[in-house]
DNA sequence: TCCTTAACAGTAATGATTACTTTTATTAAT
DNA sequence: ATTAATAAAAGTAATCATTACTGTTAAGGA
């Protein structure tokens, strides 16, 4: 009987690959990324792993037109650049106080995601998008 | 000149729809709520309203796989069920401490949401859903 | 009334994501 | 090593939400 082959190289490779960027990459990022190490990837392996392993907690995905994938696991908020679509890592020692008030009302919290919008420093350096 | 007509039947109707329902409706909610009111309204009509309106700030548009509107505008989380998709209202009186670190880091911060996920109490009762 | 134009309906197109079908490749037992 | 069993992959098709496009309608001012 074959045994659960838990990490394949393709697996692997999508882990590392979102692991080592800063980027909070999407599937089609990391498709990118690995396209030419692994030519005979598949985008809906790509999205068929990203999903597996942030369902196994290996992974949180964050919230947004295009979803996208953050190796860290440690709470922080996130924020996105509504300019140029650049997300970064806002730290977040403190729960929000809203996560206990939902158990207290007998939800079974599973995550929860602090998302901001904004103009990122740069992008509102040169002054609006001259497109 | 054809001036500003701000409040089209349809705009008004789509806004009311949204402001007395409490479910957080997205805009196909929004649509089939309407249609047999306005038999001749569009999906696309209900979008671009929507989100004209989300921009002028008359409506606020909540993360997810698919976009839900709220008419309440005083600050508040959310929380959606991961079981039947149902969206509540989570009181947030103060600010996450990390909407003022972000504009501390030279961000302009335009709107945040904390989104929670979960499973609501009714869905924990019926323990696990049977189909 | 006639002109201008915002908003509309209807439909086509896009883009992200998911589902499906066939192939590959790893493991375990023979 | 060969084979059998099966998990994962590739490749492709389909879905779903959303956006864009192309006339059409209708309200307001001249």
């Amino acid at each position: 009987m074959a045994t659960l082959r838990r990490y394949s190289r393709q697996r692997e490779r999508i882990y590392q690959a979102v692991h080592a960027s800063r980027e909070h990459p999407s599937a089609q990022m990391v498709y990118d990324l690995l396209r030419e190490e692994l030519p005979r990837l598949s985008l809906g392996t790509v999205y068929r792993n990203l999903h597996q392993m942030a369902q196994e907690g290996m992974l949180q995905e964050l919230e947004g037109p295009t979803a996208r994938f953050d190796a860290c696991l440690a709470p922080h908020a996130h924020i996105r650049c509504t300019c140029c679509g650049r997300v970064m890592d806002l730290s977040a020692l403190e729960e929000p106080a809203p996560v206990r008030s939902a158990a207290e009302a007998g939800w079974q919290v599973e995550r929860y995601s602090l998302m901001l919008e904004g103009i990122c420093p740069a992008c509102a350096g040169k002054d609006h998008n001259e497109f």
